[in-house]
DNA sequence: CAATAGTCCATAGATTTGGTGGGGTACGCC
DNA sequence: GGCGTACCCCACCAAATCTATGGACTATTG
């Protein structure tokens, strides 16, 4: 699950990214372009910030800005920094790997195998993509079959 | 994620999946056979059996078994019955769609755009694999580049 | 030194997850 | 037609996680 502290950190990274190179971005001004409710940035920004991902500066005229051009940064780094493991189990990640209690031997698991292969499919996305690619909006043309639909669904299909 | 929930039914799956034709299991034997908690096991295999993937007999020598053969049911399915939708934001969902609150416009929105390109690979994975795929355990050997470290990293990059 | 804006810590409500307890109900079997 | 088995259903609960909020502190600029 891609919680809302991720995505919301993802709109500021996208945010970020837009601005003229050099230019900063104060989280108050970042939290009212994307309904982010300012506090809540604040820790996020910050954590993005410890893994090095942004950069920042105190007092009057300071602000948050990519420590990278977007071309380097990855999606999946920022996703996990924020939100944890990309895979659907921890007993499927490849380096925070944890033991489920249930299960006797973790190498004979028919759920693990098959996440493992999902948590794969994941990675293969997010890690290759990059804030660059994030940002490049084809427009609202971008994706033709894919409708909204009217209001929520009763069956649970997506 | 995949919770408990969804493990614990996917693994009930597998233990079903392994009966011989016509025969059928008891809760008890199945959460017995696999750590699961009696109690939590019965409302996930009467959820599945709801769904229609299971059928059950009541009394004495009744039990559950699958009400379909094992290459007919999609793991995507059973994992929807128990866990929700597969996409990793409701938003991205396909048929489950469901609007963010602090989304204007969900067409231009960058993290929607890619967490379905996600959704959809996961569901390509997922919905195409059946329970007999599943079960079907290559041995330990399956897996031979995919070692299980010593004890929980630090880092969360999986 | 005063205003600004990031940093840090503590806390708290809401929701989800994971699980328990107890009773009801259909069924097969003496 | 009881009796026991084992599924069915309801309510409830504890713990964890998510989603914030409040307030104090610090660095910087002018």
């Amino acid at each position: 699950m891609l919680t809302k502290k991720g995505k919301y950190g993802l709109k500021a990274l996208v945010d970020l990214a837009r601005l003229a190179p050099g230019e900063t971005a104060f989280v108050s001004e970042i939290a009212l372009r994307n309904n982010i409710p300012k506090k809540f940035l604040d820790t996020i920004l910050l954590e993005l910030r410890n893994a090095g991902i942004l950069r920042s500066k105190k007092g009057p005229g300071g602000g948050y800005a990519l420590s990278q051009p977007a071309s380097a940064i990855r999606i999946g780094h920022a996703i996990r920094v924020l939100d944890g493991p990309l895979a659907p189990i921890r007993c499927a990640s490849r380096t925070a790997f944890e033991a489920c209690d249930d299960c006797a031997d973790p190498q004979a698991c028919q759920v693990r195998r098959a996440m493992t292969e999902v948590r794969d499919a994941i990675a293969a996305i997010l890690d290759t993509m990059t804030l660059e690619q994030f940002v490049a909006a084809p427009g609202a043309a971008g994706i033709v079959d894919d409708e909204v639909p009217e209001k929520k669904v009763v069956g649970r299909t997506g």
